[in-house]
DNA sequence: CATGAATGAGGGTTCATTCAT
DNA sequence: AATGAATGAACCCTCATTCAT
């Protein structure tokens, strides 16, 4: 209902599946590694394992490509983010736990993240605005859960505030990394921020 | 001692620090409009008021029109962030000053903050480096003043955690200003940054 | 004879010869349309009906599309011209009527031959040899009418250019449409033309 | 007035000028040879003595060279015909003298004519619309130089007959080369072609 | 016989950079 | 110092053709 946006020549579902997965395994080493506009279409084909005409049987753009890896990495976040956000009870340990699991996400996927950040403004218009709501909607997820773990301590607005926050904090990590990781361990950096945002709705 | 990091065939300093001054606006112009690498050296030319030819008489590649791009950027957050900072004593009052002139600032910049976060990266390894030990220095001073006011409700890491949250939160304001400043007005958005900072603090 | 200088791998005449027009009449469409070279074989074989795989099974190249169908036109023409030549008695009279046959023939086909005009260079010299050796025949024959129906009034030669003119005169209503059908009716061509012809050999 | 509807990123319209001209030289012997598809621009650029590069600074799309080719072998057309026209007294002799110039002209430029007949269909819409004017201005001189020579003998639709007759006739000896040179020399062409058609308006 | 996914040579176009003037 | 024409490597993308199923 997503990947469909993006035309293709192929007709087997399963195939353009299979095809676009190991594309964008290789679109994302070399984004990693270069960047869009330093990638060539020849190299996210060669590292996809198949030719360059190949690659064009299941895209029409390199554009699309770009769109294909940020939306794929949405993807893996809003899978996994709602994996770990969905057993909790409400309560302020839940919060934290939920919290911490967000944070060890973003370590994880930091390379990823980074991609995002540089790249997404590289989308047309259309596209962007479709990326950019799934963003929405995991900081819309995050804020949810505040608000139902710790309703008494906090406004509808700071929750907004808190949302956002955490969800940069954990973006930060990763692209703030060479300052960060060479003070802190991940598990301070989560122990630090948790105590210094959940202090302050606590206060 | 750093725009000189690029080579220049013409011999006259002044000339020289005129015609980057001319090339950094158009490029910063054009850099916003459609990043880096749409932008050609030809348009960056036409933008600072002179040839192609003449471009290439003042830098080497076309990432040192980057190069000179980030630097002016920086230097200009950071000579309006000396400014800003200062002037103050040390005192709960003026650290809660120091962070709304630097929202207000990080609101003026928008804009060019987004170029260093998406383009930043397209600089080689070295430059790199240089451009963003400027960064830390910035950082830096947040945390002196940090502790410089507060010193007795906040340890060295949380100042550390604090000063890296309120500059990128600052830099939030602008890049994720399609979700924030719908819901926020500048005043709101610092009023609330602010309150969740020091409220940690102060517990 | 003709069309099995075309190579298929299919065995079954029948079914080459059912596969075949289908191509033809997908192909004309398309060559009206958008010519011989903006025309993929891909869109030929979905204007036919069938898959890419299956067009190969019927031709060895895309330039034999534009054989076979460069041939089927002609092919189409002599047959007309054919039936209409047939049955008349030589006379001034009969000689009128075959060329108002032969202008409606070319009102009709006017796509078609706009097709022979602009495409057929692309066949290769061996190919075209055969395919203008068509022509040839179409004029000798319109040549014979006019011998037989006027003899006394026309030399040998004359007779040649006038087979000629009466052959690119109906192309011309159609090549030319933008100019003659914006100023004539079919009927007040073919009756000026004929007119004129005819008046030069009963001088 | 006309060329500068393709527009070139070099600034000395002389120099558009000469190198445009080395460019349809160039182009129209590669078009000659193997028509305006099959021909890339590299070689048009390396025909024309100059870099791929190159070439791009003085036209926009490869289209622009097949306008530009075709526009100037009309103006070429025109400005010799011109020549030829204008010098004669009105009369049944200069409409002669006119008609055998032309030929002599269709007969020098076959080729050319060739490349009108073949590629002009691939311009777009607007700029095929604007060769075709040129296209209809020479018959519309052609069609004036009938009525001042022979005015009481042809009614005015005649004369566009006519003169579409002759226009299309020069052209003819060229693209039927094939069949009427292996006939008739040219001047026996000519003498046939004038008699059967002034014959015809003489009657 | 029919299918359609796979291939890669090759095409049009761009643009950073150079260098003669 | 300033100019801008020239260059060609390199990019994105297409499409005729093949071949395993």
């Amino acid at each position: 209902m997503n990947k469909n946006k993006v035309v293709s020549n192929v007709k087997d579902q399963e195939l353009i599946k299979k095809r676009r997965d190991q594309m964008i395994k290789g679109a994302i080493t070399l984004f990693k590694e270069k960047g869009f506009h330093r990638t060539t279409t020849r190299e996210i084909a060669k590292a996809s394992g198949f030719s360059i005409g190949t690659l064009y049987e299941y895209i029409r753009t390199k554009e699309d490509v770009l769109y294909l890896t940020c939306d794929a990495i949405y993807e893996q976040v809003r899978e996994r983010i709602e994996n770990a956000f969905e057993l909790e009870q409400p309560s302020r340990e839940s919060l934290v736990k939920v919290i911490e699991s967000y944070f060890y996400l973003m370590d994880d996927l930091q390379e990823e993240i980074l991609i995002l950040y540089q790249e997404a403004k590289s989308l047309k218009q259309e596209t962007r605005g479709y990326i950019l709501q799934k963003e929405r909607n995991m900081v819309d997820i995050l804020e949810k859960v505040i608000l139902n773990c710790i309703p008494e301590q906090i406004t509808k607005q700071e929750a907004v505030i808190l949302a956002n926050n955490i969800f940069v904090q954990g973006h930060m990590w990763g692209f703030r990394r060479w300052i960060l990781q060479k003070q802190f361990s991940l598990e301070e950096y989560i122990h630090l921020q948790i105590n210094a945002m959940l202090r302050a709705a606590e206060k």
